[in-house]
DNA sequence: TATGAATGAGTGTTCATTCAT
DNA sequence: TATGAATGAACACTCATTCAT
């Protein structure tokens, strides 16, 4: 978060409540505005346009979940327990910032194709994180040698991604870091008896 | 389709149409109607509202999907290639209507919650077919007993979802059918050497 | 006017009132489609943008203003009674058409410059009505043989139009339709005694 | 122009190069401010609303050349010479600051009429100098007796105007000077052969 | 004097939906 | 059934002006 700009930091996070109670649809300006505390007119010095907010939210708050992965990551040696780990942080920032999950995996969905390529960008380090440990596993002989990299990360954060969308759309209603090791070991195993 | 109301079914194909050609936000109720050859207010003879046009388009393209789908698992005996068939008609079919993958997996996605609650509706049986397909297999023991049946088939729609969405953002630049045999390897099998 | 579009009229008619009634900033579009008692909606099926109404007053207005001048001076066989009628009918039809007076006297030279440059066009066959009526002196050998047309018709129209402007911020406090004599003379037989 | 008060005169000089450059409607505080070198803040200590800067803009500037003008007709004796060198100083200053010219006869008319009537006052006097000029022609008998002061006025300077415009739409592609005898000889005998 | 971050009022335009014919 | 003219709610963004420093 950009320093000795707290009204840049109260907008961000102003957006990310206002969009996860109103939706993306019903957050105007002036909404998220009036819960930063700040007049209408503020918004335009820190950001060009209404979109720019939405970017900005992603990237401040993904910005900190791909730190923290990445870092939780370094610490494990194995292919096998970087991937857990990837898992794990996956699911458990996700859980315990209900807020963040309704807005990254339902709200900001339903921006325009535009505003959703830029979102894609800030996702790119995660992606190359996952690339890392793929071929992290390749390299030690762990995971398969003919893996195709792209495809076995869109498994990975499909599946990831596909989970957490359920667990937003069912309301929270059931523990998703229980589902780490189960995933986990889908993953690693497959289906396959 | 509906039979006797031919313009139900000019309407529904100029949506797709126009939504693939314009993008979901440029794809005004005026610019349908006069795609379809009809005036704007026949619209709402036959759709509610603007949104029913958009989860029929699902519907009728959904419901032959899923039919094609649903009929060439049953050629299959074993859950190996039963999934090896849901992969390919998922692949095949997205790649052989590309107005439709753009359709589904980007513009659709734009709507709001509301609608994309009615279209997950209309995905329901589908994801019962890949259910069918899991507990197929554990049954028949080629895949794990221990699978919870709605976190492996979170995982095969989410691989399937995210490496199509990817081709079309690629822009349809290789070739999705070729990918089948390499997915269904790394589903069946994990990604363990 | 165009015909069997009354709503057309409508509005070009509240135009010149609300425009001379509450200036030209005072203006805005819900107020026109208030007073003319359509939708503000209903506006934008007539008009592509709020200037062309504006441009429409004009064209409509000065349409008219025009064709009047034109058929009066036709009546009539010398430069220097073609001139005359020029000038009255110059003066009297602002005279009887006050508000319209008002709006192209002052409001709508507060426009910006590309609605200006599109009023000028308007204007245009006005200007070459003049520029015939000197053309008809000078080919009489009434008006000097080496008067350079554009620099006259300048000098009548920047008289009569300072003249116009003059009286209306004065608030048409004195009679418009007597000076047509002793302008005339001037214009004719200039300042020397 | 004030006196030590450099910031005022170059917050003025910075508005006739903004309008100049920009357009009336282009030209915000903001740039004007940014132009002088001030802070947006410190104009509002030298001017109580914009619509100050703007009249004073007009006010520096038509002083000097009223006072010109002024200068030059004085040494003439006959209000035939003086008319002259009215219509001559009128085009050659504006013909030597194209600037200026712009922003007098184009930008500064889009400005609202509270504005417009303040810069009429700036030009009080210079009508007062025609009035002048026009009045001796009237006491020498060199013009004619009968002459109605205002509508005199109104005609030299409605036709200076008029040519001056014309010259600035025409985005001086002519010079303007050497349209001083050819005016100056309408103006004393008029069109008439 | 000087700054510049903050304010908040103000409005043209779009488009889903209706309804008289 | 079918039409299409009419409706009117909704909202992002600008910029003149203020005021704490």
């Amino acid at each position: 978060m950009k320093r000795n700009k707290p009204k840049y930091g109260q907008i961000i996070e102003a957006a990310v409540q206002v969009i996860a109670e109103n939706g993306y649809h019903s957050s105007q300006v002036s909404k998220i505005a009036r819960q930063a505390g700040v007049a209408d007119g503020t918004i335009y010095l820190y950001f060009k346009k209404k979109e720019d907010i939405l970017v900005s939210v992603f990237e401040e708050k993904m910005g900190d979940f791909i730190e923290h992965t990445s870092k939780a990551i370094k610490k494990q040696r194995q292919a096998h327990d970087q991937l857990r780990t990837l898992i794990e942080m996956h699911f458990s920032q996700l859980a315990e910032n209900k807020h963040l999950a309704v807005v990254t995996q339902l709200e900001l969905r339903q921006s325009n194709l535009e505003l959703r390529f830029q979102i894609n960008d800030v996702l790119t380090p995660y992606l190359q994180l996952i690339d890392g440990v793929i071929q992290t596993g390749i390299d030690e002989k762990t995971f398969k040698g003919n893996l195709h990299i792209p495809l076995a990360r869109q498994m990975i954060f499909g599946t990831m991604d596909e989970i957490v969308t359920t667990w937003v759309v069912k309301e929270h209603k059931y523990n998703l870091v229980e589902l780490v090791d189960p995933v986990h070991d889908m993953l690693i195993d497959g289906l396959r008896a």
